[in-house]
DNA sequence: AGCATAATTTTCCTATAGGAAAAAAGTCAA
DNA sequence: TTGACTTTTTTCCTATAGGAAAATTATGCT
């Protein structure tokens, strides 16, 4: 079988529904990132312990590597394996940049709380930050907690804030006090004072998301 | 050759220097995951495409799976890939959660600043909040603009607060407005106004943070 | 226990991974 | 252009990947 065929089979587009790229585009994107490093086939089969041959064959889709030897490759290309599996368009722009002027946020809002969402113009970004005025005083206000996979940062602006948390004892927080916790854990705020409680909220998503999602 | 040769032979260690497993150990966390969901090794090949006797064959570290066959296997488990590649111990452990009382922060100051880093007894988190007082009032205080690989969000709470972006037009910033920006991007803050300005910073370092790093 | 059924492991076999070395295709100086 | 050298591709060959199905080992169930 003539060598083009082989290409030509393989490059039917050049990734799938999911995040992930085929062999021929994987290739593609070593070869790239071996390229801009300078570096020959040679050395990288010398940093990676790979014989060239084979280094030459997956770049060009001819072949897909095993595990164990796809570690030792993405080490000698010094690459951390997990970028190759994240797309490029998925990342957040560099060099991007937004700035959000007090009151111009995007407005969200309800009966226990308003939230501005902050930064909103950048998308893919790993943070959601938020300037929230917390209207709810009383716990059964809501019907039920709040939770989602990733890390939750809170700080009190203003006013007086009781956090429960599933399973454990309310938490009372006052001016510049602040909060870290895992947001897969069920989570409620109300303001504690006679008046509304302003804080700053910093959600990130965590990477293993889909962990804990059963479909 | 007995398979418990085999097995004893791919034992060595569940894990190397670097963040990557072994067959082996990979093979036993997939099958946790398997396990987790409750799904039998059929079950895994049908969604996967994959046959069950390889299935069962990469959970005990008796094959290595190629890389397209390992996009099938993570796919049929429902698992990010990049999720396999990130060693248990470096995520956030699940439930944690940290209080930092107003004032009770570690500390961190020099002339130019204050900062107090928040939730700070907790490791491996995505985010590094902090409170920050800006004394600097003049770029020239600075020697050079700081980097880091990430996204940095930050809120002015007090101040007024000019906000010095490599290549760009310096951006005032007053009480509650905001700015998301690329932390790769060389940056610099300095109070405007005659007092020092209050802020709320928070880092989240990039996962793709090699990238840019040339050794 | 003994039988039925489900889950896992082994066997057996072909196609492919992947190394060593030869061949081919650049690259560049004289 | 020719020759010396570097880089990449092909060839050839053995070890392993990986599927189909048989064999084995759970896990009930009456």
């Amino acid at each position: 079988m003539p060598i083009a065929e082989q290409k030509k089979q393989a490059a039917n587009g050049s990734g799938n529904e999911s995040g992930t790229l085929d062999r021929y585009s994987l290739g593609e994107r070593l070869r790239q990132i071996r390229k801009e490093n300078g570096w020959t086939l040679v050395e990288v089969a010398k940093r990676s312990g790979l014989a060239t041959s084979t280094v030459s064959k997956v770049e060009r889709g001819l072949m897909s590597l095993a595990y164990d030897r796809f570690m030792q490759l993405a080490d000698g290309l010094e690459v951390d394996v997990s970028e190759l599996f994240t797309p490029e368009g998925e990342s957040f722009a560099p060099e991007s940049f937004a700035i959000t002027r007090a009151g111009e946020a995007g407005h969200h809002e309800t009966d226990l709380y308003v939230y501005d969402m902050l930064g909103a113009d950048l998308s893919h970004k790993q943070m959601v930050p938020m300037f929230g005025i917390i209207r709810a005083h009383d716990v059964r206000d809501f019907s039920e907690f709040v939770k989602h996979p990733g890390e939750e940062f809170l700080m009190v602006l203003e006013g007086e804030l009781e956090v429960h948390i599933e399973g454990r004892e309310p938490v009372q927080l006052g001016v510049h006090d602040s909060i870290y916790f895992d947001s897969g854990m069920g989570h409620l705020y109300v303001s504690a004072g006679k008046k509304d409680t302003k804080i700053i909220v910093v959600c990130a998503h965590s990477s293993a998301a889909r962990n804990n999602v059963q479909t």
